[in-house]
Order: structure tokens, then C-alpha cells, then sequence
DNA sequence: AACAGAATGTGATAAAATAAACAAAATGAT
DNA sequence: ATCATTTTGTTTATTTTATCACATTCTGTT
């Protein structure tokens, strides 16, 4: 598979795709062309044949695409065959939440261990995860190739907990806490959820709608006036 | 203030100035250059400047900006001073979480009451909030003004609480289910938090780095030969 | 078997986003 | 009070991203 200096964007689409393709698939649909692709997600065909097309050629001219070969191929872009095993650091809520509901294993992933600070949790089972002290962390990374580590630790253990992963050789964290934790001189590939970011633009388009309704109001009013 | 065409991409760095600009405070720095912040966010002091241009003009020559005006705007540019109410549906594991652990308020957002189906759940509360029957949904929506809905429902029920919603006159949507909600004939705002769209991208990455580290080492075992 | 219709992959073109450059204006030290 | 320094807001240039257009190739029907 070629992989040659993929943008950003490119890379955030892909997510989609697969979401997108497995549906089809529920569906019953084997075949899918580039515009209906492009219907469906709100982009257009011309840029879903260019995403695909930095990865190598998956249709045929004058059919389209067979939607499970398709579908195979964006997972194995996406590194889902590889089997990345994570650990969860901070079993509050949101990493119980993540433990009992989000199927890592869906996405390629194995989740091994949890741990936490907590005696009260120290020790328990969760959806077959076990829950271990956070001081077994650093023994636990050295022995236990990590590719990845999930972070739902409160705000103030955020840093101290990451530098803890990365001086014992854990390169990517998944980082549900509101903290910025990209440093300067750092390799770690950091994946944001921030939660109130999202709200935010949220935010954002309600007002941006608001205004431009009170604006088209104030429009009608002084016309009729 | 204006607000003219603004680029999606100058709306998601807004959330991030936000955060930075709060981090500041807490530190007791009040004065900010658009290198300083844009050295500290990984971002070139151009792009921030023109950022902001975007909305009117918030520093002073020779000085940079004051980092509690600057706050304030930004805050008012993303609406967080119009005390949008809400509703959660769905208490479940991610819906508890949010009501227990996220702070709507700090956003500037009022969650008024949930919405569940599981008759243990309903008529309990939690961090103030009233969990509802959704049986009352729809009542509860024509009877009290509610900006934006947080869906964090099962998959199954995605789209036809989404249905429900909109034709109670709910314009906003945050989305915690796996489900594109965004339909072609629909007006309403759609905001998602996919994780598995967020752990594939950091696979991605991870992978990448793989094959990079894998070809290094393969060039090296070529050279040594 | 031939041919009209479809749909890809890609090179060219247009649009958008980012970065650089700079004039204007305020700061703060002498 | 003056002047060198700083830093903005904005214009211009560059780079990146998305779209268009089309030659090529496969499909499926007659």
C-alpha cells in the first residue's frame, strides 16, 4: 500500500468512509460508486476518487467499487488489522463508561488493563478488564508492549500521568482530559477528545444561526414599517 | 461584532485560543502577543492575527492583547454568554457521565433536565438534574425554549429521537451516538463526538509511524549488509 | 462480438487556507 | 520629548486543498 504525505483532511475522512461502508454493507449493498458515496456523505465524487487514489487503486472503471473490498482496504489503511493493544489510565465516569460501552475490539483494538488510584476499584473487573494500582503502571509498560495508552485521569494528574507513559516507551495517547498535552519537544502522538471544544463550535453555529435570524427579523420589520 | 463567512477551520481554533487564553489567566499573565500564542499553540503568529481579524480587532500595536479582553471576546464570539439550555438524552453510561462529571455551565450552557427510558432511571436525579420519561419528551420540549439536545441514546434509537426532536423545534444537536444523524433535507445543526472516528485517525498515525520506523530499520539492516 | 453507457484514476485548473511582508501605531526607555 | 522597538491589522504571495475535465477501461446488453 503507498502512503505518500497524506493530508490531514484526507486522513479524518477516512473514519467516514468505513462508517459509511460498513452501513452499506448492513444493507445488503456490494457495489457503490464514487457519486453515490458522495451523495450519501456530502462530498463531492471527485474527492473521494483522490482520497483513495493517495492509497493506491480499489474500483474499476465502468462499475465502481465492490463496497467489501473497499471496506477492507480503508480498515487496513487505517492499521485496524494490526491489533494495537491499549491500556486505560483513570477509571471515573467517562473511562467506565469507555470500558463497558465503547468496543475497542470493533476498531482493532485490545484493551489489556485499566488502572487507577482508587482502593475501592483497585482490584475489580470491568467487562473483563482488570483494574490494577497505578503504581503497577511503569512494571506493567515494561513488560507488556503498550501501542497505545487511553487518558481519563482528572485534570491535574493529566501531565504528571503522561510523562509516567512516555518515559516507559508508550508513543500514542488518546486523551479524553480538557489539557493540552502536545510539548514542544515530545514525540508522543496525541489524539484529542475534548469534549468542550466540540460544544463549543457548537456554540458557535446556534449563534451564528440566532444572528441571522434576528437579522432577517429586523429586515422584515423595517420593511413593513 | 462581525462575523463574516468564517472558515470552519477558524472555528475550531477558537475552542483552543479559549483554553489557552484561560490557562494564562490562571497563571497570572495578562498581556499576550500573537507570537507568544502562537508559539505556545503551535501556530504561526500570522494565522492567529488574522483569526481574529475575522471578528474585529482585539489587540493594540506595540502591545499585544490584553488576555481578559481578549477572553471575554472570544468568548463572546462563541456564544457562551447567551445561557443556551439544554437536554440530555439518554442516561446511559456516556449520558451519566456527562451529567456528573461535564460542566455545562463553564460553557455557558444550562442542562435543564434528561430524558430515559429505563423505568429505574426515570424520576431519579442527578447533579440536579431531573431524569424524565421520554414519554414526556415531547411536552417538555414544546413547553420549555431548548437550544440544543445531547443525544446519547443507543444506536437504534438515534434517528428516530432525532426525528422527535427536530419536530419539536430543536435546531442543535450534539452527538454522542455512532450514527450520522445529518440528513439531506434537514436544517438542524449537527455537532459530533465520534470516538471511533477519533481512535482510528490515532491509528492511522500509529501505523504510520510503524512503517516509517519498519522502513528506517530495513534501510539500516541494507546498509550494515 | 460489438458498442453504448458508466465510472475510474489522474493531470490541469480553480478555490481556499496559510504564511510572509509591511505600513501604521502604540510602548517604553533614555 | 524623542526615538528605537514592538506588535498589530491588512495586503500580497505562496502553498495547500478541492474541483473539474477527460482519456481510458470495464460493464452489460443487443
Amino acid at each position: 500500500m503507498k502512503r505518500l504525505k497524506v493530508s490531514n483532511n484526507v486522513i479524518r475522512r477516512l473514519p467516514r468512509y468505513l462508517r459509511k461502508l460498513d452501513e452499506l454493507s448492513a444493507q445488503g449493498v456490494s457495489r457503490v460508486s464514487s457519486s453515490e458515496l458522495g451523495k450519501q456523505l456530502g462530498l463531492t465524487p471527485s474527492q473521494i476518487r483522490q482520497d483513495f487514489s493517495c492509497f493506491g487503486e480499489f474500483g474499476q472503471q465502468g462499475y465502481g467499487y465492490h463496497v467489501p473490498t473497499l471496506r477492507a482496504q480503508v480498515a487496513a489503511i487505517l492499521g485496524m488489522d494490526r491489533n494495537y493493544r491499549a491500556v486505560l489510565i483513570g477509571v471515573g465516569n467517562i473511562g467506565h463508561a469507555l470500558i463497558d460501552n465503547f468496543c475497542f475490539s470493533d476498531w482493532g483494538f485490545q484493551l489489556t488493563a485499566a488502572f487507577d488510584v482508587k482502593p475501592e476499584v483497585v482490584g475489580t473487573v470491568f467487562n473483563k478488564v482488570p483494574v490494577l494500582s497505578v503504581e503497577e503502571l511503569p512494571q506493567y509498560l515494561d513488560e507488556h508492549e503498550t501501542d497505545i495508552a487511553v487518558l481519563a485521569v482528572p485534570k491535574d494528574a493529566a501531565i504528571p500521568v503522561t510523562r509516567l507513559l512516555t518515559a516507559h516507551g508508550v508513543e500514542a495517547i488518546w486523551n479524553f482530559t480538557n489539557v493540552e498535552l502536545t510539548e514542544p519537544n515530545s514525540s508522543v502522538i496525541v489524539e484529542n477528545v475534548h469534549f468542550s471544544d466540540s460544544l463549543l463550535s457548537l456554540s458557535y453555529f446556534v449563534s451564528e444561526r440566532q444572528d441571522e435570524k434576528a437579522a432577517r427579523a429586523a429586515r422584515e420589520a423595517r420593511r413593513e414599517h
